[in-house]
DNA sequence: GCGGCCGTTCATTTCATTTTGAATTGAAAC
DNA sequence: GTTTCAATTCAAAATGAAATGAACGGCCGC
């Protein structure tokens, strides 16, 4: 039914939380629209779009906000925000605080983009070129089954896929201090 | 039912079929690996893994194929074969060939990277990119509704974002030189 | 024309991923 | 010890992307 964060937030957002805390007001609809490019890019690398849309929030808030505020401004369930509130900390985009004296902890994002590239790298791209490359080298040991002539041809196409293993993980380091 | 391209070729695969034409016998086993290594590269990338199961087929035959032998190989319906051989011809990651005298077409892998990895930056990656970082200036416009002191810390963390676009567009074309 | 084979299309199905929300946990306050 | 409230968990529902396959279109040789 509900149909994207922009519709959430506009449509179930209760005009009392609106002006809980007067001067927030003027900031929503930025937050909204920083949520709604931050979820794009978000899937855009593989990632659930919540996890955009919560990053997106928080780095559009001055304030560190709670789970709960996320949850009202964000329209989105409890369970989603937990999880990715989770994921986020753990990936180090975001910084969970235990204010004093309070039970909840608020967050606020990290504004370096290095951690965000760096952990998408190292968790997401090396390990999947690592193990195709590896498969590739094993299927060298299927060739002697092989007539000479197909055996000649499929050496060299192995041979150049593997080279392109190597230059795209001789890359990843280059890319990475580029953008850190 | 049907779990995986590996699968698929293992229990589906008339035995007729595998004597068709002797000597193509052993070099299945390695078809079938390349087709599964391209099928995880192609979907790290967003693409469905069909795509890449069929250019993997395709890069392990010395031989061009027909539609109907990419279909028997792999196991998967004719309609995801033919709209996975319409898209590979469109990022001419394989080049169709009518041969003479026959009525059907046959396909090859082109073995070069570049326009693989071109297509992929320039139709995927860009666009998107693109819109994001207009989208933050438009941002921008909206800075004036707000208190003095929000505006400057927003303006500050919406220039940092709109800096990591920049800088990811003026690496793009990059990447693409090294790898093509 | 006609007949038959290639190939495409698209409504439907399948499947994996993401989200939900109610129940549960756990820890601080009293 | 009990109450309370933030936060987590997880089975079930929703979503959306991809695959299916039967119906269709069109081209080629005859």
């Amino acid at each position: 039914m509900i149909k994207s964060v922009y519709l959430a937030v506009m449509s179930s957002l209760p005009t009392a939380e609106l002006h809980k805390s007067s001067g927030t007001d003027s900031l929503l609809p930025i937050q909204r629209e920083m949520a709604a490019i931050f979820a794009d890019l978000a899937d855009l690398f593989g990632n659930p779009s919540s996890l955009g849309s919560i990053y997106g929030l928080l780095f559009a808030s001055p304030d560190p906000l709670s789970m709960e505020e996320i949850v009202v401004r964000l329209g989105i369930s409890t369970g989603t925000a937990s999880q990715g509130l989770r994921r986020l900390t753990e990936l180090e985009a975001i910084l969970p605080e235990k204010s004093n004296g309070e039970r909840l902890t608020r967050y606020s994002a990290r504004l370096e983009l290095r951690p965000f590239v760096s952990m998408f790298l190292k968790q997401q791209l090396m390990p999947r070129l690592e193990r195709s490359s590896g498969r590739l080298a094993e299927l060298e040991g299927k060739l002697p089954d092989l007539t000479p002539d197909k055996r000649e041809v499929l050496a060299i196409r192995i041979g150049r896929a593997s080279k392109w293993h190597r230059r795209a993980k001789t890359f990843l380091p280059i890319i990475r201090r580029f953008l850190g």
